[in-house]
DNA sequence: CCGGTTGACGAAACCGGTTTCGGTGCGGCA
DNA sequence: TGCCGCACCGAAACCGGTTTCGTCAACCGG
């Protein structure tokens, strides 16, 4: 049996008949055959691979579920029997440098971009080259740019985070947020802005402090918060790290968290499901998140409309020990 | 000029001449031409690109510096121009599974091979796939079987643990262990033990709590352990994660970590860091660890001989609020 | 001045698949 | 019976590199 037949009766081309195929089949069972990546790579231009360059910023938010980010990629990616290529850079350079070569040596036939920037070099970089890539979150101009995306409403969460605090009778609440170059960062922000807005709630700039990433940045941030006149009896944060900060700076002063400050956090990481108490959170699903990413990659790559291949999914309430109803006599 | 010549000029054959070397190097990066690492890869057999198949277990401790982790990696791997395949099992079945497909189809030129059991599937599979591997930490009969490994001696660091709060005045020591089936739980359990027999400090089996996991596993071993007669005034844990539980058990009795009652941990978890107070533990260089595990899986799938690519590596003391003096009064 | 080496490169085989193309055998229809 | 068309499969080109082999010119010593 030629070559040729073996490779068609494989991939299921149609002037093989049914019994040629089976024995086929049967045949590549029995010994154990799978044909090799990269031998196919060379005639089809695909690696079956996708590629993720990780950009190891010093406080990277992503950290905490980078594991669960991962498994989702990889299963959904191995149940078409792609790979995922990982690449890790220090900086937004190397960053850059690092797409390049996978492009060029043809690593990977496509890239998922996590942590997006609202004005992302990385875009024009993989157009220019041709090479599809779909958006973990959006850019300014993903819209227009034609671009594939999948983005959790960052925004409606923090609208919904204000709806519970006003609730529960808040209504100075103050913000701590992340840096505004980030898209999750800035959608945050606005989301809660509007949603004091509509609520007809305080908005005054000294409610929203930004640009923290740490743990200590929350820490400090709360501080600075809680220290205004009249100070916000709740305290809504970009990232359950930040929020983690922020409930240890109650605690310095005294204060206790759901009680007398109220804080809720957004990400869903393990680090505020295992604090005391609970941290009151915004859970994203990063495995279901990786999941589709990879998904609509790979339809992508197979030449499907990038504008059909938008998705958004909602980040939801996990409700802890850190917030409540608000004080009633007015703290000082 | 003929592409054979191109290909050799490229890759430094001696009948090269320097000029013709240094036109065709100019020409490369003038037309920005790289070679097709798939189509390199069908000649030479040599993908490069490693492989590291996570097993995504219930309860990972390896989650917390799995950025850490894989920095470590590809950064070492693209200083030499390989790449990372990652990919996940979410059980052992599916684990050695992923091996066979990705070796089938030469994903990976050869693997890292995280958490190491005592008695590994693993080995045996690769072995008979005769597909390379490097082992993080060993397996019973890793030497016998010709082996490379990189080691990180936890047993060493349990050994100073005991000397540290010997130090300190303790005599009644207590050990939060992890699943004995992984090679660091046993080890780390077999150098406390040794270190305490060694110290003429008591063994009894009661002080030894192993098969833990989670922060919670980790609050109630300590709450186990604490209620023993008499209690230990120190504990030494697995992982920083059982050693963040241990902690919130003492906070649960009313117990002051550091002063009622020493607890270390090991790992250097960002978790433990953060904690207050921080806690004491020993740490690995997780970054450093993925960097050597891939220089030497590289060196061996090179031809390499495995038995001269074994190294160990310590734990370094990172002293936290959790330890200190044994507390005078015996308490009840 | 000439034969033998050597240095440097081109030509072509090769790697393991995919895809195109052409041919064979068979059945159906006039 | 003869012709056509179709289903099916083998042969060969092709993908983009690497590696082997052979050739040619220059250079060397005698």
């Amino acid at each position: 049996m030629s070559k040729g037949t073996v490779s068609r009766a494989l991939n299921n081309y149609a002037d093989i008949s049914p019994a040629t195929r089976a024995r086929v089949a049967q045949a590549a069972v029995e010994l154990g055959y799978a044909p090799l990546a990269h031998a196919q790579a060379i005639r089809t231009g695909r690696a079956r691979a996708l590629g993720l360059v990780l950009q190891m910023e010093q406080h990277d938010a992503q950290r905490p579920f980078l594991a669960e980010f991962l498994r989702g990629i990889t299963r959904a990616a191995s149940a078409r029997n792609w790979t995922l290529t990982v690449a890790t850079a220090e900086s937004e350079e190397e960053g850059l440098e690092t797409y390049e070569r996978l492009i060029a040596e043809r690593k990977a036939d496509g890239f998922i971009l996590p942590r997006t920037r609202w004005h992302d070099p990385r875009v024009a970089l993989l157009r220019a080259a041709g090479c599809p890539f779909v958006l973990f979150g959006r850019t300014a101009d993903a819209e227009a740019e034609g671009c594939a995306w999948y983005d959790i409403r960052g925004g409606a969460a923090m609208q919904d985070a204000v709806r519970r605090l006003q609730g529960f009778g808040h209504r100075r609440i103050g913000f701590i947020g992340a840096a505004p170059e980030f898209t999750y960062a800035r959608k945050r922000r606005e989301g809660l802005h509007a949603a004091l807005l509509k609520a007809g709630l305080p908005t005054d700039d000294v409610l929203f402090d930004e640009g923290n990433a740490t743990s200590e940045d929350g820490l400090a941030a709360a501080t600075r918060l809680l220290a205004g006149k009249p100070a916000p009896t709740a305290l809504v944060c970009a990232t359950d790290t930040l929020a983690v900060g922020a409930v240890r700076a109650l605690r310095m002063q005294g204060l206790k968290p759901g009680r007398d400050v109220s804080v809720i956090g957004y990400d869903g990481a393990p680090e505020g499901r295992a604090a005391d108490p609970p941290l009151t959170t915004y859970a994203v699903d990063q495995t279901a998140a990786g999941a589709r990413l990879a998904d609509i990659l790979i339809a992508l790559i197979d030449g499907t409309d990038p504008e059909s291949l938008r998705e958004t999914a909602e980040a939801t309430l996990r409700p802890g020990g850190t917030d409540g109803p608000a004080p009633q006599s007015k703290r000082t």
